[in-house]
Order: C-alpha cells, then structure tokens, then sequence
DNA sequence: TTCAGTGCAAAGCGTTTGCATTGAA
DNA sequence: TTCAATGCAAACGCTTTGCACTGAA
C-alpha cells in the first residue's frame, strides 16, 4: 500500500513537467491522492463528476496517460477489459485480485522475484518487466 | 511445448461434442495442429485465407471460442491488445514474452507456484487461477 | 494575449453478434 | 431435408483523437 500521496505533491511534479494546473486536473489529482484502491478509468469519472459535472472521460484518459508518462501511476490490465490505475511510489509489489468482488491486495515476494530472474537467466533473457496476479477467492472461515 | 496435436484428435472431440466438420474448421484445425507458437486471431486467419479465401475472421474467432470452451486451447491476454491462443494439453506453464520479437517461451516453476499458494494463503485466499507473464529481452551473448 | 487543455463527437481496435444464406449430416 | 455454421456488415466496449472553443499563465 503506498503511503497517501498529497495532492499537492502530485501539482508540485505537474508544474515543474510545465503543465497546467487545471481544474479538471485538480478534481482527479485530489481522487487519486484520497484513493485506496485501483479504479479504472470509468471510476475516476464517476468519482469526478460528482465534484464537477462538467468533467469529460477524455480528459481523465488523458490525465492518466499524462500521469502514467510522468510515472506517478501505473495502469494495470488486469482480467476484465478495462484498465485499472493505482498511484506509483509505493515500490514495486504484485497483485492479488479478488474474483468475487474486484477487490485488489498488493503483495510482494523477494524470492519469487529471485526465482523468476534465474529461470529468465537460464533461458537466455534478461527480464525487463513481469506481471504477477493471482485471482483467488477469499478462504471460508472453517 | 505440448507435443504436436494432430488435427485428427481435434476432429474427433468436435464430433463427440456434436459439432459439425466444416470445411472453414478442418482448416483452422490444421493450422492449430501445425503450429508451434502462439498466434493471435489475424494471424490465424491470415494462415487459413491461404488455404482457402473464403474464411471469414469472425469463424476464426467462433472456432476458437468454441475450442476454448471445450478446453482444447488456451487464450492468453499478454501485452500488445491481441489475444494469443495455444494448444491446451502441455500441462500447467507460465510464459517468458520476447518483448523484441513477441516470440513466447513457456516453462514451469514448482517452487514459485508453491511460494503463490502459500502467500494467497497468508493473506487469507485461495487461487483460483494465476498469471505470470515474464518480458524481456535476449541476453547479450559476451 | 497565447496556446495548452478541454468537451464533444467521431474514429480506432480487437472482438462479438444479427441475419440471410449455405452446406454437413 | 434440416438446422448448425458461415460470411458479411454492423455493433460493442474501451480507449484515443480531431477539432473548435476556453481558460491558465
């Protein structure tokens, strides 16, 4: 879980990139700081036209591809179509993506990384990037 | 790898599952059967329309979801948009994605599946199904 | 004042589907 | 002969884009 980032730090990053501040950038900027899960797109909009009923999706596709090239996100696509984001800094983890309810767990495991570097080594690669997810369904209390 | 799958073992599920051998399906069949890598629809279909123009994309697409259903193969959402399809029947394997070529290596790792039970585990879950897709790029030979 | 950013509608892309026709059994 | 399967074109769901307008700097 990565710690909330403030908005305000999101805008610092934005103005010194020499962005403007907008107001629909700041009704996004504000969700995605107060956001704990990872919410796709639609989401975002709906969360955002709350605050502002003039908001576009365009615009929040385009904050999140403006945000995804600054690195302040990542965007994730995990089953399901859509695309889900969730704010960058909290170090690399995977995911645990719960089948009934779309809920995400991040997680993260040293040595299942050592482990997939070796057999990426011992296949003549070198890993660049990997994606981990695991769709599981709550365990019933026994 | 699965080993080769001969197209007969294909035509023979379909028709214990009732379907008819159509000329379009005895085609993508063979080509299913003769393939080593993981194409996508297109790809597919662009291998049938040389053997017999005729072929439409939406019957490559039936024909697959009709295969996948019947469990015959598996489709994959790796990056890049398109679903890439492979015989099913090699056993369980993850995939290693040449992000240069798009050229896919499978391989198995008993230790890390254990590692994904055992964390799902830990945080209160049970798998249902996972997906571990490494990307990445030929080691330079030195 | 200027031009980056916006809303809107349209387009793009992979995939699915409705429908009239065709061909396997 | 019958109705499952096909080809075609249109629709779909998510995302991106062209364009004229707007508002941050």
């Amino acid at each position: 879980m990565a710690e909330a980032v403030q908005n305000k730090d999101y805008e610092e990053r934005l103005r010194r990139a020499g962005v403007r501040i907008t107001r629909p950038r700041q009704v996004i900027l504000r969700i995605l700081s107060e956001t704990e899960d990872h919410p796709d797109a639609m989401e975002i909009f709906n969360r955002a036209v709350e605050i502002d009923p003039s908001i576009s999706l365009s615009t929040v596709y385009r904050t999140m591809k403006l945000l995804e090239e600054m690195g302040a996100i990542h965007r994730h696509a995990f089953e399901g179509g859509r695309s889900r984001f969730e704010q960058a800094g909290g170090g690399h983890h995977d995911h645990l993506i719960d089948i009934d309810t779309g809920d995400v767990i991040e997680f993260h495991s040293r040595k299942i990384e050592a482990l997939q570097d070796e057999i990426a080594r011992s296949l003549g690669y070198e890993i660049v990037h990997h994606r981990l997810e695991l769709y599981g369904r709550k365990r019933r209390r026994r």
